[in-house]
RNA sequence: GGAGGGAUUCCCGAGCGGUCAAAGGGGGCAGACUGUAAAUCUGCUGCUUCGGCUUCGGAGGUUCGAAUCCUCCUCCCUCCA
């Protein structure tokens, strides 16, 4: 199958430049893509640009992953509305050291014929100046030209810095320096890039007469009009400090039928003809969830490896199916294992002198809602579940409770679990 | 610098001096129905020892009583210079 086939029907193509696809059919391109370090991990969101790197060193292309330590020092103001603080340079290298390990993970470094190459914007802007920048790279493209993105009309009206303004000549000087010096024909992006990616083909072909190519895929979107890459809890993040793969694997679990099937094509390296017949099957027997429980294994495997997946998969067996009586029968070990990741709380072992008030127990004692009201309110609601077992107004929490004599799991509604670490 | 307009609970937004913890919408949460889906319906959405208490940009003031009136201050927007 054709790289540009198969890009297209997982739905990964958004913008494309002419001549881009007979590029890709005549030669092994290198190709960049770059991101920068705003947050010491990539979320979701990234990952849906990202995959595209993913396909492409499939049918061997090199993928040159770049993080912007220069770009993170101005700010992207592609799609935002508002001008951003500044980052400062220790937390860029901070961040730059996670998204790294994130690119190791999901690109191979050592292919033997399209190994991924990392690269940092900031080693070619490091040492340039001012003038030499405004000499040699603003000249080439005029303010007209720059005003007309949509990331800077959009932005007439409430205002943008100069800073930010000419984000999209940096990141065009990214382009004309790979494929000045590294022959980088093509960079490719998120649909939001567009602007940006334009202005370093048009830079190409002015600074050099050079011909660069570019197509972007689209942001990913969900059918419900909600933003993608957000749970209750934030972001979803690649990192594991930050989203545990139990929350990373509940979150694909969660999609909808509609959007779990645009998500297992851009976000799983499944064969295309084996997701139509998922696909068909999901739609068959939905309620088995083939598709969902298919799609978190591929993703989670894929970003936490295969371990993590299986023990999140027990978890979850155990925090939706299991009763009181299975959570008391598992040893500490196994509890731990079940419960990793999921958000705790404490709750000194003095104020358990039986019985405790739940209300007491859920807000004052351990902070899971943040007052008495609140949990009056869930409690009534008949939200609230102890170790797997409703409680009502009445219920008191005792020692009889205690998992292992040192843990209470609590649930509010459905997903919403907490575990509670009893101290001496 | 001059002239106007504005700031209300998570967000937007309404709010005759008393009946305002504050309409309405959004969002969020929960319950029912299901499949840990979507849609739909319903309820909740400041705190509380349930007596009350603290909220309407900030500080004062008028009044029996203020989100609503007055003064000063801060910030934002529009127009003029």
């Amino acid at each position: 199958m054709k790289l540009f086939d198969e890009l297209r029907a997982r739905g990964l193509v958004q913008d494309i430049m002419p001549g881009t696809e007979e590029l890709f059919e005549k030669e092994k391109v290198s190709f960049y893509w770059g991101v920068d370090p705003t947050a010491d991990s990539m979320h979701v969101g990234n990952l849906g640009a990202l995959m595209l790197l993913v396909f492409m060193q499939r049918h061997g292309h090199q993928p040159i992953p770049l993080i912007g330590g220069a770009t993170g020092m101005i700010g992207d103001p592609s799609g935002k509305s508002a001008e951003r603080n500044l980052l400062d340079e220790e937390t860029l290298k901070h961040n730059m050291e996670g998204v790294l390990v994130q690119f190791r993970k999901l690109l191979d470094f050592d292919h033997p014929d399209c190994p991924a190459r990392l690269e940092n914007n900031y080693d070619w802007f490091k040492d340039m100046g001012a003038l030499e920048f405004l000499r040699n790279v603003g000249k080439h493209l005029t303010i007209n030209y720059m005003m007309a993105k949509d990331s800077v009309k959009n932005r007439i009206e409430t205002g943008m810095s100069f800073t930010e303004f000419s984000y999209q000549l940096i990141q065009g000087y990214d382009f004309y320096h790979l494929y000045k010096h590294h022959g980088v024909k093509v960079q490719v992006g998120g649909s939001d890039q567009w602007g940006n990616i334009t202005a370093g083909t048009e830079l190409i072909r002015r600074m050099d007469g050079g011909e660069a190519f570019a197509f972007t895929c689209p942001l990913v979107t969900k059918a419900d009009g909600s933003k993608f890459g957000k749970s209750e809890s934030g972001n979803v993040w690649l990192d594991p400090a930050q989203t545990s793969p139990y929350r990373f694997y509940q979150f694909w679990l969660n999609s909808s039928d509609e959007d779990s099937e645009n998500f297992i094509k851009r976000f799983t390296t499944l064969a295309l003809d084996e997701i139509d017949q998922l696909i068909e099957s999901h739609r068959q027997e939905p309620h088995l969830r083939q598709l969902q429980q298919t799609l978190a294994r591929e993703v989670t495997v894929m970003v936490h490896g295969e371990e993590a997946w299986q023990q999140a998969v027990n978890a979850s067996s155990i925090l939706f199916k299991g009763s009181r009586e299975d959570l008391m029968k598992l040893d500490r070990q196994a509890l731990l294992e079940v419960l990793e990741g999921v958000p705790t709380h404490t709750l000194k072992r003095e104020s358990t002198v039986d019985p405790l008030e739940v209300v007491s127990f859920l807000a004052t004692e351990t902070g899971i809602l943040p007052s008495k009201s609140e949990a009056t309110r869930s409690v009534k609601q008949n939200s609230i579940s102890i170790n797997n077992e409703k409680v009502g107004l009445d219920f008191k929490i005792s020692s009889n409770d205690l998992l292992n004599n040192e843990f209470i799991l609590v649930q509010k509604g459905k997903k919403n679990k907490y575990l509670v670490i009893v101290e001496s």
